[in-house]
DNA sequence: GACTCGTTGTACCAATCGGTACAATCTCCC
DNA sequence: GGGAGATTGTACCGATTGGTACAACGAGTC
């Protein structure tokens, strides 16, 4: 009955707060009002296949959202700007965490190296490309869009560990300010 | 036969690599060679006091070998630059992650919360003591520091993400001239 | 040798894990 | 109504989970 997109981002939670060895398939079904039988009849992989639609569903969503606005810019820092807006939004100001960067962290990474380095490579790579936009050598391009994408990251851990998501919004607010400073 | 204080750091670098709802026990009595029964004799509250054990033993570290010297420091700026290097050390130039931010972004975060808490917040306390010692405001001082703490646990991330430990050395130096920059 | 006491291995427990099998049901088209 | 195919619930599987019970072992001490 449910439709299978509108089961991804209810996945994508479940992961988001338990991790991916955390979420069980009770917890799934929970959250999903679906009985083993329906899940395997999407998702015939199992959870591995779950975790991998829930991580493509992420990165398809970024690139249309962030990325590539940030590869092809017709105001570089307007484009900035919107990515800043963009990941506040989408990080609920900091009470969402990565699910990116929880898999990385935790011991299912290997399974899904590819697809979280590609992740984070294309954030990278698009905002350097929005920051030589600006003047910026390429060079520097990268290093601070490096300094940006690990900042965010960071911010969210932080965020997480002392229940205090304003560390996100100051760190955002900060971005903003040096990612184009002289 | 073998030394309980001994069996912290093999138990950290379990939780470490493995998270811990990752962290069996089968996977522990193989790394430390000790069956069940040892494990429960010297742990009798199980898993939980086991990874309470191994944060208190990394915050009493960390207390001793990086907070302690920033918050009286001969020279302030001496002392940050420890704080850097030592870093640096502990945390294997970014081969290594941290266990308290694993922790953090898991699901156990609830059940360690208040340490979790603890070993961030006294990290930018200490930290900021320092570069208040450098003559910056309190403002600024309370927020650079808070800048640090992010970006180290955000390169630990990127690191990790891209296979990259070069991310976290490069944070590393750009710390050292951002954190006392005018 | 007998006593203790700290330490250890092993067998065992109920609960849960991810996954499979399959019959019952639903929906839609003819 | 009847057939087809998608969808679903449920019972079940072997393996593994964290944890307990307990008997055996070790080194000292008297």
């Amino acid at each position: 009955m449910k439709d299978r997109a509108a089961l991804l981002p209810i996945l994508g939670e479940v992961f988001r707060t338990h991790g991916y060895e955390g979420a069980s398939l009770a917890l799934i079904t929970e959250a999903t009002g679906l009985g083993k039988g329906s899940l395997y009849h999407f998702f015939p992989g199992g959870k591995k296949q779950m975790a991998e639609e829930v991580l493509a569903e992420i990165d398809g969503w970024f690139e249309a959202n962030i990325f590539a606005p940030l590869r092809d810019p017709s105001d570089p820092r307007i484009a900035i700007a919107a990515m800043l807006s963009g990941v506040d939004d989408y990080f609920r100001s900091g009470h969402r965490v990565c699910l990116v960067g929880v898999i990385a962290l935790g011991h299912a990474r290997d399974e899904f190296a590819v697809q979280v380095n590609d992740y984070f490579a294309r954030w990278q790579d698009s905002l350097a490309v929005a920051l030589r936009c600006c003047g910026l050598s390429a060079v520097v391009a990268r290093r601070r869009a490096e300094d940006a994408v690990l900042s965010i990251q960071g911010a969210l851990v932080l965020a997480r560990a002392r229940g205090d998501s304003a560390v996100f919004t100051r760190t955002l607010s900060e971005l903003k300010t040096r990612l184009l400073a002289a």
